[in-house]
DNA sequence: TAGGCCATCTGGTCCT
DNA sequence: AGGACCAGATGGCCTA
């Protein structure tokens, strides 16, 4: 399942850095797609008039102002996916049977995850069925404990832990 | 070396 | 207008 490939959180911190230093650098940046902006660069052929001077250096302004846009978009994405990424890590290590430094791509993850879901579902129907237990954990958003109104989602990880 | 996985960049769309 | 979200593209890293 584990194809080795999925990181570890140590091992992200360190790609990441390595990445971003790459990325930060911008000139050995990967080729993209179609950049509009490498394709309305100046043209060679231009004896230009001054007024023609003039809105070269308003586009040049532009080019600045969409470039400087753009690289603040991209921090966000990776902002926002970083967030996920450590979402996703959460989303490990509350998983019983998984040891921590276990390679867990995020498809597996989220495979594991939603087993999981389903065992616990039919656990608490035994325990339905059964009538003689109130089971400990409220199944309604955010999953408080019952009893103990300062546990919050973030202890069940520790609960399912507890559980295997 | 091929294939899987990931991070990043990018442009489009939707929302505030 | 600007930010969040999304999906496609791409290149790097790692393992079998």
């Amino acid at each position: 399942m584990s194809t080795g490939s999925a990181t570890s959180d140590a091992e992200d911190d360190e790609t990441r850095s390595r990445r971003a230093v790459i990325s930060s650098e911008g000139p050995p940046r990967r080729p993209t797609r179609f950049d509009p902006d490498r394709f309305s660069e100046e043209d060679p052929e231009d004896e230009r008039s001054a007024e023609q001077e003039r809105d070269g250096v308003s586009r040049t302004h532009q080019k600045e102002a969409r470039q400087s846009q753009r690289n603040a978009a991209n921090a966000r994405e990776r902002a926002r996916m970083r967030v996920l990424s450590k979402a996703f890590s959460r989303l490990k290590t509350s998983l019983p049977w998984v040891p921590a430094d276990t390679k867990l791509s995020k498809l597996d993850t989220l495979r594991l995850a939603s087993s999981y879901i389903c065992h616990l579902r039919q656990l608490l129907q035994e325990d339905r069925l059964q009538d003689h237990f109130v089971h400990p954990v409220n199944l309604t958003w955010p999953f408080l404990l019952s009893g103990r109104p300062e546990e919050d989602i973030s202890s069940t990880g520790r609960l399912c832990g507890a559980t295997a």
